[in-house]
DNA sequence: ATGAATGCAAAAACTTTGCATGACG
DNA sequence: CGTCATGCAAAGTTTTTGCATTCAT
């Protein structure tokens, strides 16, 4: 039995490495979208003939983000969806018209964000920033 | 009778004058802190004993921002929260300790964000941004 | 009077928790 | 083997909806 790389990355994260987990690594690494919601990836797991309950699901992801393997964000609609950690930081474009998201990262804007948060006397934790965007070829 | 400020608001809004769309309305108006979700609003309506069902006050909330009276956010914690919408528009800093928001603006930001939309060839609708932050007198 | 708004309760959507069973190290 | 993880179902939260009644114009 060949040791993956997600089994690594369960272990290096101090999580045992159980059936669930993997399933739901793997499913999350090959995202596309990258974003997903907990139902996302329940359906997921349902497709792949797994049997996962949804409360697994949640407590899987929880956990990840913990771990900080995973990203947690809550866009506009109300519900969480997640998305694998990288080391680079980058925010998020979403176009209102298709729901598409980008993903991008400025420099400028980051260094303003430090800026303006000590200039309030605070340090920067963290953010989240979510620009909504269109198509301009709309008419009116 | 005589007509209150808030009246006018409703009626420029087109929306009916009724006795719990002036109250949501006044109780917004007042608040301190500015964000109050659909609970804060209730029991504000409760404290003032005036019985307005919590389903009339998700409800209101709703048309208010449909009208453009509110703004609704979605910080972290996955509960919505509103506020009077502002000809001013702002970002918010949260602080993770306290919870208080504090509110900013910065045009060397906004400015970036329309060029960085532009960039990728759309146009900015909206956006959204939370700094996290935190007094830097916490040791380690 | 007539159509819209409200209150209540029930339902829906999303997430968490308790507990017995089963799996990991 | 002891502990931790899982599945299932039940409970919690937050928000929405259906319907009879009340209210604004």
């Amino acid at each position: 039995m060949e040791k993956t790389v997600e089994e690594g990355e369960l272990k290096r994260a101090g999580l045992k490495v159980t059936v669930p987990r993997l399933k739901i690594l793997e499913i999350l690494e090959a995202s596309e979208p990258r974003h997903m919601s907990a139902e996302d990836v329940y359906r997921k797991l349902m497709e792949a003939e797994e049997s996962i309950g949804l409360a697994t699901v949640y407590r899987v992801l929880t956990q990840f983000e913990s771990a900080g393997l995973v990203e947690r964000h809550n866009f506009d609609d109300g519900h969480a969806v997640y998305e694998m950690a990288s080391d680079d930081h980058h925010d998020h474009m979403v176009d209102v018209d298709t729901g598409k998201v980008v993903e991008f990262y400025d420099e400028r804007i980051e260094a303003l964000q430090r800026s303006i948060v000590e200039k309030h006397g605070f340090e920067l934790v963290d953010h989240n920033m979510v620009l909504f965007v269109r198509q301009p070829s709309r008419k009116k």
